[in-house]
DNA sequence: TTGTGTTTTATTGCCTCC
DNA sequence: GGAGGCAATAAAACACAA
C-alpha cells in the first residue's frame, strides 16, 4: 500500500479535473459549436499531455483552507477521516495523506524556531544580569581594596603608640568588616528598613526575577555596596534561587572564613556558574 | 525576461508497531 | 509482513529583484 506505480500518482495529479470521458459526454450531450469544441479538444489533448509528462498540480486555495481546518482539529490522519476528506476534496487518499505528512514537518520546523528564540531569550537574560552582577562584583572588589588600604595607613599611624597590640593581618576580620559597613551604612543614612524598599523598587523596574538595576552601576561605590547588603538581607527573605540565594544563604549561616571573605570580592575567582 | 531563492507536492528509504 | 510515520530529497510551481 505503500508502494505505489506511476500509473497511480499520475492519476493522483490529474484526480481533481474533469476525465476525458466527463469531457466527451458533455460534447455529445450539450452539441457545441464548431469554436468551443475545438477548444475542447485542445484542453483534451493538454490533459492527456499533461498525464503523460506527470507535472505536479498546486491544491487549490479551498483545497488547502479545508486541509488547514482539518489539521488544526488533529494534525494526525486516521484511515476514515483521510478517505472523508479526499472524497470532499476530490483528491486522491494518499495525496490528502501526504499533504499532512508535509505540513507535520512545517509545523516541526516553526515548532523548533519558536523554542530556538525563546531559548536565546532567555539566555541573553541570564547572560545580561550575569554581566551586571560580575561589573559589580569588581567595583566592590576595588572598594574592599581601598578600604583595606585606608585601614591599613591609620593602623599603621596609631601603631607607634601601640605596639604591643597584635598586627592587623592583611585581611580583616570577618567581624571588623561588618562593623565597618554597619557605619557606613548609618553614614549614608539608610537603615535596615530599607532593604524591602530596595528590592521593591528593584521589582517595580521589571528586573524581579534576578535582576539588579543597572542604573546603579555608575552610582558611588559606596552606595553600591550598601545597597548590594540591602539586596542580600532582601533576598534572603525573598528566597532567591541560583547564585545569589547561595550567596545570601552563605552569609547568613556565617560560613565566611576570614580568608573567604577576603577573596569574596575576588573578580578572578568569579564563582562558576553551572547554567 | 531571466536568474535565483522559496514553497509546495511527491518520492524514496528506513523505522516502528501491531 | 503490511501499514503508516518520518527524514531527506527531488522537482515543479511560484515570487521577486535586476
Amino acid at each position: 500500500m505503500k508502494r505505489f506505480g506511476s500509473s497511480e500518482s499520475l492519476g493522483a495529479l490529474v484526480s481533481n479535473f474533469p476525465s476525458k470521458e466527463e469531457v466527451k459526454l458533455a460534447k455529445d450531450k450539450y452539441g457545441y459549436s464548431k469554436e468551443f469544441q475545438a477548444m475542447l479538444d485542445s484542453l483534451e489533448q493538454e490533459d492527456i499531455g499533461e498525464e503523460m509528462s506527470g507535472k505536479k498540480r498546486r491544491l487549490s486555495s479551498e483545497q488547502v483552507k479545508a486541509l488547514e481546518r482539518s489539521f488544526e482539529v488533529e494534525n494526525k490522519l486516521e484511515p476514515e477521516r483521510k478517505v472523508k476528506l479526499a472524497e470532499e476534496l476530490g483528491l486522491q487518499p494518499r495525496q490528502v495523506a501526504i499533504w499532512f505528512q508535509n505540513r507535520r514537518a512545517r509545523w516541526k520546523t516553526k515548532q523548533l524556531e519558536r523554542d530556538y528564540s525563546v531559548l536565546k531569550a532567555d539566555y541573553d537574560g541570564l547572560k545580561h544580569n550575569f554581566d551586571s552582577l560580575e561589573r559589580q562584583n569588581k567595583a566592590l572588589a576595588e572598594k574592599l581594596s581601598q578600604l583595606k588600604a585606608k585601614l591599613f595607613t591609620e593602623g599603621a599611624e596609631s601603631n607607634g603608640s601601640a605596639k604591643e597590640e597584635s598586627p592587623i593581618s592583611t585581611c580583616k576580620s570577618s567581624e571588623n568588616i561588618e562593623v565597618e559597613f554597619k557605619n557606613l551604612k548609618t553614614k549614608d543614612g539608610s537603615s535596615d528598613g530599607d532593604s524591602n524598599e530596595v528590592l521593591m523598587k528593584e521589582e517595580s523596574n521589571g528586573n524581579s526575577s534576578l535582576g539588579y538595576n543597572n542604573n546603579n552601576n555608575n552610582s558611588s561605590s559606596s552606595n553600591s555596596m550598601v545597597n548590594w547588603f540591602q539586596l542580600s538581607e532582601s533576598r534572603s527573605v525573598a528566597a532567591g534561587k541560583g547564585f545569589q540565594g547561595q550567596l545570601v544563604r552563605m552569609e547568613e549561616q556565617s560560613l565566611f572564613t576570614t580568608d573567604e571573605s577576603c577573596n569574596f570580592f575576588s573578580v578572578d575567582q568569579a564563582p562558576s556558574l553551572h547554567w
